[in-house]
DNA sequence: GAACTATATTCCTTAATAAGGATATAGATT
DNA sequence: AATCTATATCCTTATTAAGGAATATAGTTC
C-alpha cells in the first residue's frame, strides 16, 4: 500500500512543518533552515526522506538544491496534502512556520541566487 | 501536535485495515481476526496502540472488547479519518476488508453474544 | 586549481516499533 | 472450584528511525 508510505512521511513533526512551508511553493534547504530554525543535518535529511518516498521533488539550481511539492502527485497524495493543509489551519506551530516564510520570503529573494522564495512570497 | 500521533497510527498497514472496517460500525477482536486473518497477538497489539493514542475506543462486553471509533473525534482525527475512507475507496485490500465484513456480518450477529457485528451490517 | 558555499552522506548512539510465541488475566459456564 | 473463551501482556529478536558530529560532494568564484 502506498498509503503507508505517505503516512511514514506525515508522522514527523519536522517533515509535518517541512510539507506545510512547502505548500505556497518550492524552497531551497537554507531556506527551510531559516523558517524552521532547524540544524541544516536535521533538514537535509528528512527532506532525503521524503524525498525516497516521493512526496517532494527536487532540481539542483546551481549550488541550491530547490525542493517542491510532486507536480503529479497521486490521488491519495494530493487527497492528504489538502487534509494536512486544512489541519494546519488552525496549529500554532504551522502558522508560525506560515508568518515566518512569509515575513522571510522578500529577503530570501533579494538575497538567494536560486530565488526559490518568490513563488512563496506570492 | 496531536496529529503526528495520528499519522503514527495510520502509518502501519494493519492498523490502516483495523480502522477501515471499523469505519461502518463497533467491531470485537475475533471478528477483526476473521476479517483479516491475522492472529491474535497482532491484532490485539495494534488495538492497543491505537487505543492508547486515541483513535479507538473500546468497551468491554463480557468476554468481548468491542471497539469502536471514537464518538467525538478531534477535528483533526475527524478530517483524516475521511481523508483515509476516501483514499480506501479505491483500495483493493481495503474493498477486500469490507467485502469480507459484510459477508461475515449475519454470521457475526447470530454466533456472538456480543453482537457487535449487527451495526456493521446496516 | 584553491577557496568557498550549499547540501548530502556516513558513522555513531539511542530509542521506538513490529512480530511471534508463550503465558497471564478477566469473565462466563458448568 | 474447574474449565473454557476472549483478550492482553511479557519476552525476545530484528528493523527502523532520530539526532548530532564529522566528512564528503557538487557547483561557483576568484
Amino acid at each position: 500500500m502506498e498509503l503507508v508510505q505517505i503516512y511514514e512521511c506525515l508522522c514527523d513533526p519536522t517533515r509535518l512543518r517541512l510539507l506545510n512551508v512547502l505548500a505556497p511553493g518550492p524552497l531551497c534547504v537554507c531556506h527551510f533552515q531559516d523558517i524552521l530554525k532547524e540544524p541544516q543535518v536535521k533538514i537535509s535529511k528528512h527532506l532525503a526522506y521524503l524525498r525516497a518516498r516521493g512526496l517532494v521533488e527536487v532540481e539542483r539550481q546551481g549550488n541550491w538544491m530547490v525542493y517542491e511539492l510532486p507536480a503529479k502527485p497521486s490521488r491519495e497524495l494530493q487527497a492528504n496534502l489538502a487534509c494536512l493543509q486544512d489541519c494546519a489551519r488552525e496549529n500554532p506551530v504551522f502558522q508560525r512556520d506560515l508568518a515566518r516564510l512569509k515575513k522571510l520570503a522578500p529577503k530570501f529573494a533579494e538575497t538567494s541566487p536560486c530565488g526559490c522564495a518568490a513563488p512563496a512570497a506570492r
